[in-house]
DNA sequence: ATATATAGGTCAAAGGTCTT
DNA sequence: CAAGACCTTTGACCTATATA
């Protein structure tokens, strides 16, 4: 291997100043195996770089010239030697550094255990090592599909919900808000849950799913939605929480239910991420890992979605590299939301069973999961409860006829995909065209009751 | 990538190499590029020297024994290193005397300049010498301080709850299990539930935490650890969960709404878990994770906590970095598992109302979230809901003078941690231990009720 | 049978370690 | 910090074997 002099000297310079001998008391890799955990039947990690490069046969792990495939990825013979001779004595490496290491042809020896994680990412089997001659891998590369995801398709789908948002740093002065009475509150829930559908349109591989899968994946997780919007929001407040429509519910507000969750709220969401100051990639990864839920109940292709959310999951992980133990953090804030969209939701039962609350049909049903009037707010047997604010039973289509939900659920025209940085559609536009759709019968159910213009957006 | 550099040292030697009044490392590159030399000082001393000596086996630059041919000359470890470190620290030396200076064997150190001249001389080449690389040994660094996890600690408190449980896989024949009732369930999920309270005990960590943080987080996930045993437990068998105490459930229970709760288990954790093929460490990772929460409410140490979840998170991350979405497949378990626990609390609530079930006060306390009896087991308005089984508010210890938790919650003697190897104590030594340290007044509440010995297992 | 792909092995010459 | 005896790792090149 030969390594050009002149880079030499600026990398020294770099190394002798970030050289430490003391390792980080968060290093306790000594004990890590190599020789567990191996074959998993997941979805394909995405062989990135092995498929994509240009047959000039390129390492993956390392970009110098690949000498063929090794071990299941396109590797040099370096790579390959470095992975058998791993696997072989079970080495366990430790990172000095933050787990971020360049890995290329130049690099590739300076940090052992950033090279051996490249090799298993690129596709390197373990099991490939030292075992019996497997056979060559007769498995077709050729799935690719539609189905994926992308950052940019999911910022796109970010920025089209925020353009009809208030802006988010307008400077005008938060205290001249008016503190939200419960229709505001409920009302802005409604705005936020017909964006949500618009922000699902938007992304091809939710509109290619079946009707009944779009459905039950807007209901599942709506609550969180809400909890999430309204955390990221008001990221840049104190003890505030900003509504959509620009109204803000208090710490020291009059109903002592509403803030308890609004503190929760605070102080298990926004204060997290305001100190992990969230990036919009990160959001959106988060909004979407949230959004394909494969146990959710009632979606018949949840393998699909299960793909979905791995991809939206290592594009998060990818977009959260950074800093060691951000995947995790934000990962780790998605039980806490849960916990706080049920008691949400719990409440909004509540408020509406006294009376407190004027519950629109579209509240109804995707946060209180069910038709209009059709359930009792508080659990009863025959329901599997609050736990579960959502009926575990297939949600069939043809039970939510009477439903607004799945008269603003169709796809967006590609058109409106294709050019993303043309003006994204009005409240009104949006309704024309799916009016404009229905009416010329592309939808398979008719929906009974159209929402109006002035609440679509 | 191969160098086929050793042919050129020949030709190296015959370049007339001068040296220029200036004495940066960069000058012997540039002379010898631009072969200009002026003024040559001295014929070399033997330049055929290296090639006709006998075997090779003499350094051409000090004459001692060649370990073999080093950046293109045969050399000595010395010359070598030295050479090495040169280029590698971009060193500038001076010669004091007239760079007419002998480099022999006795006298290589005494002119840094005249070696490094010789060095270039002999043909070493600046070029071959490559950056710096990872280290190769894996020295302890220090052990820092107790306020930390490692995953040995996890996996002996594993190890620990695994010695009292039955064995995973007995190859016993699992049709010949007897089907649990409710009272086989409450049972085993007590005894499991006395299993964590030891597991915990087992982390140093959690034993300096303060004693209402100590229950708080004993408290707060009960259901999910129960769940996530269970999950465990029932890996290797297909559609029938394993109880701790050898009882199953099968799908087609008499309950339906038993039924509908394990098959959630099985659907949205066995199977993933069993896709995932979960290593022991990585259970301990997630299992710990799950234990220190720090929105738990009523821990006052939440910081600490804090930090303990990210060290397990990152302990996590370390140990399924193998292959790409690893982790986050793993961290995704837990809102469905979240989800499930719940289901399952209600459920006991339920059936503990309609006196379908004996609920220990073992049982109350850590799952239902309250002292015996003083709680309603359906939802009140007073009460943040099923959506939080356990209360918000700050879970005073004196609150909770009439427990049983209170009483098993104390540290295992650090002999009992330091001593893993060593045969764990059966549950008879851990009602003793408890006993003596709590007659011997270490315990700063009197615990009211002891669990009987027989119940502690 | 021959070509190809990918497994395994070898060892010169890189690297790092650690006492002096 | 530098030197150098001593040990480990790397990777270019080679052979072996299964599949087409």
């Amino acid at each position: 291997m030969k390594l050009s002099g002149t880079v030499l000297d600026l990398d020294m310079a770099d190394y002798s100043v970030s050289l430490d001998p003391s390792y980080s008391m968060l290093e306790f890799d000594s004990l890590r195996v190599l020789s567990v955990g191996s074959d998993v039947l997941m979805p394909d990690p995405a062989p990135q770089a092995a498929v994509t490069n240009e047959m000039g046969a390129l390492c993956s792990i390392c970009e110098d010239r690949a000498t063929g495939k090794h071990y299941g990825a396109a590797s040099c013979d370096g790579c390959k030697g470095f992975f058998r001779r791993s696997v072989r004595k079970n080495h366990v490496y430790t990172c000095r550094f933050s787990r971020q290491c360049v890995v290329d042809k130049d690099k590739r020896n300076q940090c052992r255990y950033c090279r051996l994680r490249k090799c298993f990412r690129a596709g390197m089997k373990k099991d490939a090592v030292q075992n019996e001659r497997d056979r060559i891998s007769n498995r077709r590369p050729g799935w690719e599909e539609a189905h994926s995801l992308s950052l940019s398709i999911l910022l796109q789908a970010e920025a089209m919900a925020h353009q009809f948002s208030a802006p988010l740093l307008p400077g005008a002065d938060i205290t001249s808000k008016k503190f939200a009475s419960v229709t505001d509150v409920c009302e802005s829930m409604k705005q936020q849950l017909l964006l949500l559908v618009e922000w699902a349109k938007h992304i091809p591989a939710f509109c290619k799913l079946p009707l009944d899968d779009r459905v039950a994946l807007l209901r599942a997780h709506a609550g969180e939605h809400l909890i999430l919007g309204v955390a990221r929001r008001s990221l840049p407040y104190d003890d505030i929480l900003l509504l959509g429509n620009d109204f803000v519910i208090l710490m020291s507000g009059p109903d002592p239910e509403v803030s308890r969750v609004a503190t929760r709220i605070l102080d298990e969401l926004v204060r997290p991420l305001r100190e992990l100051d969230i990036t919009d990639s990160e959001f959106a990864c988060l909004k979407t890992i949230i959004f394909f839920d494969p146990d959710c109940p009632g979606v018949e292709q949840c393998l699909v979605v299960k793909q979905l959310r791995f991809q939206a999951q290592v594009l998060l992980e990818d977009s959260s590299s950074e800093r060691r133990g951000r995947f995790g953090e934000l990962l780790l804030l998605l039980p806490p939301l849960q916990s706080v969209a049920w008691q949400m939701v719990e409440q909004l039962q509540l408020a509406r069973m006294v009376g407190a609350a004027q519950v629109d049909s579209l509240l109804q049903e995707m946060l209180l999961g069910g038709g209009i009037g059709s359930r009792g707010a508080i659990p009863e047997y025959s329901q599997p409860g609050p736990p579960r604010p959502l009926p575990r039973e297939p949600v069939r289509a043809n039970m939510m006829l009477p439903s607004n939900l799945t008269s603003v659920i169709h796809p967006v025209p590609s058109s409106s995909v294709d050019r993303p940085l043309s003006p994204l559609p009005t409240g009104s536009e949006i309704y024309e065209q799916d009016h404009a759709r229905i009416l010329a019968g592309s939808a398979q159910i008719l929906p009974v009751t159209l929402i109006p213009k002035q609440e679509i957006l």
